[in-house]
DNA sequence: CTGAATCCTAGCAGATACTG
DNA sequence: CAGTATCTGCTAGGATTCAG
């Protein structure tokens, strides 16, 4: 007991800057703003080429999500007046920082994944 | 166009390994696993520990979860036939290793989410 | 104590149609 | 082209109750 009260290691940060962590990981983990941000790191894209490229993804969903990351300083929006009209989505400074412990993770998964689709196999197989 | 096409930067992971990495995201983002992963890294913890911990979580999503961690080989249950019954959960080898990226997105909304309020104050400011 | 089963609800995602 | 508006269905998740 008394050795598990206030053990100060960097795991406290899950716990205790929970909140926190919760709220990036609910912008981050949702269904599709990892699919747009990934487009988005190779460079400026439109409504339209976003809309094609995030596959499956539906026009509410995409204008959805990019208000979000813009609203967070992921992602700017830059409309240009023209005709027909012309919107750029581009990854932030911030967002493109946030490129990197997401690529972390993704890298876990590349590493991993065949042993939790293992892992699920023999779990679903009783 | 051309210089577009086919960049073999690491950052085609999410896109290209896509649907795992959303799988993955799926148990790692949603609402609770995340803080449960967070209490187990300190050892393993009884049922009715958890529940305790893990503030705000009903008693059906701590078994939801902690049933979906099991499958995923991340978290392994362990029944004792005593009276009263004393289940722990612990983390695994792969759990554990999932902890490291994890807690790189971790430190990262540590270092960041100020910047993120901010940014969210100035867009709702409009 | 641990957890399964049921019921119930809010909120979100998809489809569709319309607009500047 | 880049959205907005509306409607609807679904399901994640909370509360409650029962059981081994």
């Amino acid at each position: 007991m008394a050795d598990r009260k206030q053990s100060p290691n960097p795991c406290d940060r899950i716990s205790s800057e929970g909140p926190m962590v919760r709220e990036v990981l609910d912008r981050v983990g949702d269904k599709w703003s990892l699919l747009i941000i990934g487009t988005l790191q190779r460079g400026p894209r439109r409504f339209g080429e976003l809309h094609q490229a995030v596959e499956g993804i539906s026009q509410r969903m995409l204008t959805l999500n990019l208000r979000h990351l813009e609203r967070d300083g992921l992602v700017t929006r830059s409309a240009y007046a023209e005709v027909p009209p012309r919107v750029e989505y581009e990854l932030t400074r911030l967002g493109e920082t946030l490129l990197e412990p997401v690529l972390a993770l993704a890298a876990w998964v590349s590493e991993n994944h065949s042993a939790i689709e293992a892992n699920r196999k023999a779990f679903d197989a009783r």
